[in-house]
DNA sequence: CGTGCGATCGTG
DNA sequence: ACGATCGCACGA
């Protein structure tokens, strides 16, 4: 396991967004490590992109993180109640950014699954084992990921990703972005990543 | 200050 | 198909 460098995230989005399918993002707390394999992702491009945050260089409070340089993570609160990560990509005064749309459970199993349904992983219904972290709502909920992560650098301790050896051993698929209708010609943006046939890829 | 809505999820 | 639920962006 290599932590990512700087470099990896200070490049294209829409690239960003595809190498991250296969990496390893890890976050640590009091109660240990979890670990989750990237196996969906969207990527959300600036100033021209209307379904981006940031679109038209729009900056606001929320908007702030995404012009950071890239590597830190952006958090943001949808429907009042769910929380979505993203990883800030490109060079600082750029709003772009990646979401991280589901992942894979390899690690920490227990804290992840007490998060989502305060049950032990041995506990739980295969539909529930499935439906753990696939989906960028359920993703942050069993990561315990909220808004204290807004900002944080993905080259620290807390929240990072890595690569490992076996990253190439899989296809990637290509589509539009998910729940974004309202962006006019955006919405038909080939934007959305995943690796085909993973189970874990949340429904569409 | 008031208002409308959303990069979702779980249930029916 | 639909409701939950509330911070945020924006206009007055």
């Amino acid at each position: 396991m290599e932590k990512l460098k700087k470099t990896f995230y200070t490049r294209d989005t829409i690239l960003v967004a595809k190498k991250l399918l296969g990496k390893y993002l890890a976050v640590r707390n009091i109660n240990g490590e979890m670990i989750v394999r990237i196996v969906e992702t969207e990527g959300y491009k600036g100033p021209g992109d209307k379904a981006c945050h940031a679109y038209n260089n729009r900056l606001t409070k929320r908007t702030e993180v995404m012009y950071c340089c890239g590597g830190c993570a952006y958090i943001y609160q949808i429907y009042g109640m769910h929380y979505c990560l993203n990883v800030v990509t490109e060079k600082k005064g750029v709003g772009t950014a990646v979401l991280i749309r589901s992942a894979e459970p390899v690690k920490g199993l227990n804290l992840m699954s007490f998060n989502r349904y305060n049950k032990q992983w041995n506990q739980l219904s295969d539909k529930e084992k499935n439906n753990i972290t696939n989906g960028p709502g359920k993703l942050c909920k069993a990561l315990g990921i909220d808004k204290n992560f807004n900002g944080e650098s993905f080259l620290g301790e807390v929240i990072s990703i890595y690569r490992f050896r076996d990253e190439n051993d899989f296809e990637i698929e290509t589509s539009k972005r998910i729940n974004i209708d309202y962006s006019e010609e955006a919405r038909d943006f080939m934007w959305r990543f995943y690796i085909r046939g993973n189970p874990y890829v949340s429904k569409k």
